[in-house]
DNA sequence: CAAAAAAATGAGCATCGCTCATTATTAGAG
DNA sequence: CTCTAATAATGAGCGATGCTCATTTTTTTG
């Protein structure tokens, strides 16, 4: 067979071929979703036959982990590199869920992904977005302790509550969004969340501006009429 | 065959069939999970053969669908009934909190089934399981709106939004409980999540306690120039 | 009782993740 | 370069499973 129209192709350096084999999946997942996104596509796209992914990846399972793994190490390095910039754990926080937000945001298939993939940890591996998000909700919980110690938060909280109370609004905020489409108004979420957070959703009055000179100024009064 | 040991067994009426088909998947899809509980498994348990289970559920989905919705229109006529009785949308949102909580501690295995339930409905069926957490999303949501009217709750709050971080601190908190197996502190974890809601995280203490000692001289102060 | 309708059956189809014997390519030694 | 061993790639096919449908069994109707 030394046809002089066969060129040999030479076989790619492992590196590449296992890229291009997470690069075809992602496409595929993205694309099909993960239940129907078959092997057989993702060989096609790879240009490889199936057998040559099992190669380099135990299982269907240990592809999507390497796909979403690396999409969420880029999201933590970001992260990690940005935080120690800001001051203060409110304002932390605030980073933190904007960020999710953001990401959220800009990548709906790969959303789909993650929410597939939190739940479908049953009792096999150690799901890797589990492991994303405990990172996520480590670091909030980090920012919520720290608020504790320097006297910014109330002392009975619970920072895990906290965070899952933060988690599930992003997490159902993120459900919305990949229901409907609609874009996620990112400020304004924001706010609101950490609205919550800070001053919870009881009527005060007045703002807490206004009480603040209020108390002051009844102070001011009281001491004219009851001088302590 | 006329064998005078074969006794004919009378076909059930429809209605007992599909109930006994029904359990069987619940027993089934409980001990196994959704994925590892096989039709096989359903129809042994049923004394059936597979095929017969096809003449009454579309497939293994919708038998979920309907385990599903048989569990949880229990839990939602009891909630009906009870709501009414409480006053105050505080007091509404507590019990909704505290109810999920206690139907979460008590159905660790059909847990494991929303759980998966829920994410499952990746484009196919508008799955049952989130019509069931809508339905729940929006009792909690009629309650913070009523709170906002009466002037209980801001008026600047995100009905949706506190839902969902209500919701998210459930969601978690049935997470864990089904990671770790460990009891679920109810009470403590709903007194936790309300007062989250109510007051925020941030420290008042010191604002709180001068409200109180100001309404004290406040008090006196009245007494002196209108003695009662 | 006979015929028609309804219910039940289970062998087998289709799909899909995955395996493994076979083939192709590369690397190393002489 | 040639021969050989090691490594990579292949794709037919296996096993498991949700689901179908021609056939059989039971019930209903007239």
């Amino acid at each position: 067979m030394s046809n002089a129209t066969v060129t040999k192709i030479p076989r790619p350096p492992k590196e590449q071929r296992i890229e291009t084999i997470v690069e075809s999946a992602r496409k595929v997942f993205c694309a099909c979703g993960f239940e129907k996104g078959g092997i057989e596509d993702i060989a096609k796209e790879a240009g490889i036959a199936e057998g040559t992914i099992y190669r380099y990846f135990d299982s269907k399972q240990g592809l999507l982990n390497e796909v979403l793994r690396r999409h969420y190490s880029a999201l933590f390095e970001d992260i990690q590199q940005t935080l120690p910039s800001i001051k203060g754990s409110g304002n932390r926080i605030r980073y933190l869920i904007r960020r999710t937000l953001v990401t959220i945001s800009e990548d709906r298939s790969m959303c789909g992904l993650r929410e597939l993939y939190a739940s479908q940890s049953d009792d096999k591996l150690p799901a890797l977005s589990h492991d994303q998000n405990r990172r996520m909700a480590i670091l909030m919980a980090n920012e919520v302790k720290a608020g504790m110690k320097d006297g910014t938060f109330r002392s009975d909280t619970s920072p895990s509550l906290v965070c899952y109370m933060i988690g599930g609004a992003l997490e159902l905020t993120e459900h919305s969004f990949m229901r409907t489409g609609k874009a996620i108004a990112i400020d304004d979420v924001t706010e609101s969340i950490c609205r919550m957070i800070h001053c919870g959703i009881d009527a005060i009055d007045a703002t807490t501006e206004s009480l603040a000179s209020l108390v002051k100024r009844l102070g001011h009064a009281a001491d004219r009429l009851d001088p302590a």
